[in-house]
RNA sequence: GCCGAGGUGGCGGAAUAGGUAGACGCAACGGACUUAAAAUCCGUUGUCCUUUGGGACGUGCGGGUUCGAGUCCCGCCCUCGGUACCA
């Protein structure tokens, strides 16, 4: 007996792959040859190990190797794990056991489960953003943007020594807020007059990494920040139910909105799928306006707004400020003090899709102030409102009710005036217009259209020094510290003055500290001060002393972003203990566009990819890397989705473990419509999501594995749809691709005597035209990675040739090469079998010929009216009379032009007939 | 709410420039082989009507453009991803 025995063979070539390193990409390679970088994201090693839509995308990205590698290029296939995160420190916290056990614990089992799925990586690449090695770069990258700043001039980054350079030598002067401005500007100062802790704070407008006071979650209960996500409804925490506030709190940032701009002009370079750069634009919101400055009645401040629609001013009846919005307090009548402070309490403890969410109730409380309008001194009343953002623009918004909706609803509500300023058509019978049209009601600007009624708008603004043409951003800086233990520690020491110094870079790693409590320091005083994890480390790592001052370190550690901000460089160059990278190596593999096929979740669409972008265009400008962008190709994969089962009390039960009224497993029966399910013997619910830990619905890689050997999972899963797509789960789908491979196996070995069936004799014309016909479909589907149609191929070729008894070489060779990258095992024993003595890696990809592709005659339909009523078989070049007059003597169609009049032929050749009559 | 994607047989899906809807696989049904079962091989399989020939309908719902629409346009419904501290 020799049947197909996936598991001793998959076991041989994993083996072989690894004795011999075939998948080792060496440190110096033949330059001349081109490259391919194709990348994963890499997974958080959790500790149920990987289930089976972990390897989604990791499947496709090793078909993507092995094919490149067959088509002689030089392929950078590395993996690693984003080991910095929540689940190992919430179980350390709980359990008392470190992190990094744990972590290394999850490692090695799914470092376990991806080698056995066959993947081709080069493993001696592999690295944990936890490792001191690596995370000591990632310090490295966060003082480089420390010590960085925009230049707004040349639109680039700089290092922060140059503008230091300007100030000395006196080119800008210092403003009150200490910004810079001109020199010998109205109440500025020199930068050398100013002491260090000033200059300091002069330094941290422009560093691309900076301390501010931002608003955040702030649940004292946990002693720490929160998502939006998880805080309730109620402002508590969902873990413990502890009171949250929106506090602010001094926070590490990341200045990415120098980059706004760049950020979106650059998207036109890269090949991603173009709704994933529509959503990046959408979320860095780049809009052009004005801000405008409006006096307050009886105070000296002014109320600063931006516009997007500036020729609206006239329309301006009120103004509304975000609840958390700093002249508040400043501005509230006695009168309305207590109603003030009670809607700003009310509103902190409202989530922000909450308050955004239009259609629902408007919201509001009038400050009893008053601002002027600058275009006309008309007194309009200012309010608070919720559904106005402290984050977004300046906090606040001149209301124009007449072109706006949610001012329009508003002013309804609190019945506050309204007038157009644009003149609606007269059928408009809406609220709000927001149409173009001329102006009204507007002075100077009647008549305009609304792009010349901005323009004129903004340029009388500026003339009386009132605004400015401006562009705004929906982007916010990035919070980039965190209240945790494990992650990266900050390279950064605190002067008891205040003044932040930066760690030498000769002194990193700043390793963690070992601990025994991970936790932070929990309170119920809302105005404690907050104490990370790492304020419980002992002093000796906590101060360090130098030249005598006692420097404390930052207690707060960076983001798990931080870490898969920059992987992808490092893989080029894992081991370099003196550079993040080396230059030549990084020219090589990055090149001009970056990573050349990166693939991913498609939830990773917006905050990841930006964040990269950001830091490899730091580095861009700072001369480190050679490509504008990491990611030259990107690719978004779909989700692979699963049934899931909930009891009466609505908790889910393990999937596996449901059955139907027949008492048939609920997996087997999952696409039948009148089953009812139960577990235990009481009824559950079914609903269907992602396949994951919570749902219990996951289905680990290695039961498959075991059951039908890894070609199989791979082929199925890539069988499964689109790549992009999501899709569900079906376990009995299996069995087709586990068939397939069997029938391959028995085309090439006879199961009784074990020998082979590949006969070295001419492939008849037929078979040839099928397999080149073959070559190109699997072809065309690799290029645009669409492995279920380059599988739909295969399988049709291997139909063909389980007829014949043997099978010519030249057929099964071609055939072995093209299931290679989808199912690297078999073919590489079938290969072995037909005498080769070293792995089918590096052979070349079959290349088709025109001549057995192309067929002499074409079967076209011929359609009466739009309706197929026959078809016809024509030479391929045929003339379009030949065509029409085949078509109109068709059996099957001439009785449809009976008694009709012909009014119309259309022939679109080699595809469609159509007559029109009547 | 906002931004983005999707909806095609009993199920997963195919149809790359608007041109024969349902390739390929699963399930189901019929047959061959077998003492039997499994495995394997051959065939049928969108729905409805029809004696055969064939006909009508059909890509979430409602409209539209076109000789021709799964594909393009307008309006709706539902599902999924993101919404900045899950990453």
């Amino acid at each position: 007996m020799s049947s197909y025995a996936f598991n001793e063979i998959e076991k041989k070539w994993q083996d072989h792959w690894e004795e011999n390193k075939t998948f080792r990409t060496p440190d110096e390679v033949d330059t001349s040859k081109p490259k391919f970088y194709v990348l994963d994201m890499f997974p958080y090693p959790s500790g149920v190990g990987l289930h089976v839509g972990h390897p989604l995308g990791y499947i496709a990205t090793d078909i993507v190797a092995r094919y490149k590698r067959m088509l002689d290029t030089n392929v950078l296939h590395p993996m690693g794990f984003d080991a910095f995160g929540l689940p190992a420190e919430q179980y350390a916290v709980e359990h008392g056991v470190h992190p990094r056990i744990t972590t290394d614990k999850n490692i090695q089992n799914m470092l376990r489960q991806l080698k056995r799925l066959g993947l081709s990586y080069d493993w001696d690449r592999m690295f944990s953003t936890t490792d001191t090695d690596y995370y000591k770069w990632t310090q490295w990258i966060f003082l480089k943007l420390f010590n960085s700043y925009f230049d707004e001039q040349d639109q680039k980054a700089k290092p922060i020594s140059e503008l230091i350079q300007a100030l000395t030598s006196g080119t800008y002067a210092i403003d009150g807020e200490f910004k810079i401005i001109a020199p010998n500007a109205e109440g500025s100062r020199s930068w050398n007059e100013l002491d260090e802790k000033e200059q300091d704070q002069v330094l941290a407008n422009y560093r691309l990494a900076y301390m501010a006071e931002v608003p955040v979650n702030w649940c004292p209960g946990l002693g720490t920040v929160l998502a939006n996500e998880e805080v309730t409804n109620e402002g508590r925490s969902e873990r413990g139910n502890f009171p949250v506030f929106k506090r602010p709190l001094r926070q590490w940032m990341m200045r990415i909105t120098a980059f706004a701009d760049r950020l979106i002009d650059e998207l036109d370079d890269v090949e991603w799928p173009e709704p994933v750069k529509m959503m990046q634009r959408n979320w860095i919101g780049r809009s052009k306006g004005a801000f405008i400055e409006f006096q307050v009645k009886g105070h000296d401040q002014n109320i600063k707004v931006f516009t997007t629609r500036p020729d609206t001013v006239f329309g301006a009846t009120y103004m509304v400020l975000a609840p958390e919005h700093p002249l508040v307090d400043q501005l509230t009548t006695n009168e309305q003090k207590e109603k003030i402070a009670d809607y700003q309490t009310w509103a902190a403890s409202r989530s922000e899709i909450e308050r955004l969410a239009e259609g629902k109730e408007k919201t509001g409380v009038f400050t009893g102030a008053y601002a002027i309008n600058p275009v006309n001194n008309t007194e309009i009343p200012i309010w608070i409102a919720d559904y106005v953002l402290a984050g977004y623009g300046t906090g606040a918004i001149m209301a124009v009710p007449g072109q706006d909706e949610r001012d329009w609803e508003f002013a309804e509500t609190f019945d506050l005036p309204i007038i157009r300023t644009v003149q609606p058509p007269e059928d408009f019978d809406g609220k709000a217009y927001t149409g173009n049209g001329p102006a009204i009601n507007s002075d100077f600007l009647n008549g305009l259209k609304i792009k010349e009624a901005k323009h004129a708008a903004i340029e009388w603004l500026s003339n009386n020094n009132t605004g400015e043409g401006a562009t705004n951003f929906k982007l916010r800086d990035w919070l980039f510290s965190r209240q945790r233990y494990w992650g990266e520690p900050f390279p950064i020491l605190h002067h008891p003055d205040g003044i932040i110094k930066a760690i030498d870079v000769a002194d990193l790693p700043v390793t963690l500290p070992e601990m025994e409590d991970f936790s932070p320091s929990a309170s119920e005083d809302p105005n404690a001060p907050p104490v990370p994890p790492l304020g419980r480390s002992d002093d000796s790592w906590k101060f360090i002393e130098i030249d005598g001052v006692v420097y404390a370190r930052e207690l707060n550690t960076m983001p798990q972003w931080a870490g898969s901000c920059w992987y992808y460089i490092r893989f080029i160059d894992p081991q370099n203990a003196n550079q993040f990278v080396d230059p030549d190596k990084e020219k090589y593999w990055l090149g001009e566009n970056g990573v050349d096929l990166y693939v991913g979740g498609s939830e990773h669409a917006v905050l990841h990819l930006l964040y990269s972008r950001f830091w490899h265009k730091v580095l861009y400008d700072l001369s480190y890397v050679t490509s504008k962008e990491p990611f030259g190709r990107y690719f978004s994969q779909g989700y692979i989705q699963a049934f899931a089962y909930r009891d009466e009390r609505g908790i889910a039960v393990p999937a596996d473990d449901v059955i139907d009224q027949d008492g048939n497993p609920a997996t087997e029966v999952q696409d039948q419509n009148d089953r009812q399910f139960s577990y235990k013997g009481s009824p559950v619910t079914r609903e269907y999501g992602k396949m994951g830990k919570s749902l219990k619905n996951a289905v680990s890689p290695d039961e498959v594995c075991d059951q039908y050997g890894c070609d199989t999972l791979r082929l199925y899963e890539m069988y499964m749809g689109p790549l992009d797509a999501s899709k569900p789960w079906n376990t009995r789908d299996i069995i087709g691709s586990s068939r397939f491979l069997r029938r391959v196996w028995r085309n090439y070995v006879d199961e009784n005597t074990g020998e082979s069936l590949v006969v070295d004799a001419q492939p008849s014309d037929d078979l040839l035209h099928i397999l080149h016909k073959t070559i190109k479909r699997v072809t065309e589907s690799m290029d645009r990675l669409s492995f279920n149609t380059a599988i739909a191929a295969l399988i049709e070729l291997n139909n063909a040739l389980v007829s014949l008894d043997k099978i010519p070489l030249e057929i099964a060779k071609a055939f072995t090469l093209m299931l290679a990258p989808l199912a690297p095992h078999i073919s590489e024993e079938l290969w072995e079998r037909m005498g080769h003595s070293s792995s089918l890696a590096h052979e070349n990809w079959p290349k088709y010929e025109e001549r057995y592709v192309t067929e002499s005659m074409v079967e076209i339909a011929v359609q009466i009216n739009g309706k197929v009523r026959g078809t016809i078989k024509i030479p391929v070049n045929a003339p379009k009379e030949l065509v029409l007059d085949t078509a109109k003597t068709n059996d099957s169609v001439s009785k449809y032009l009976e008694e009709k009049t012909l009014r119309r032929e259309i022939y679109v050749p080699g595809k469609i007939v159509n007559l029109v009559v009547n």
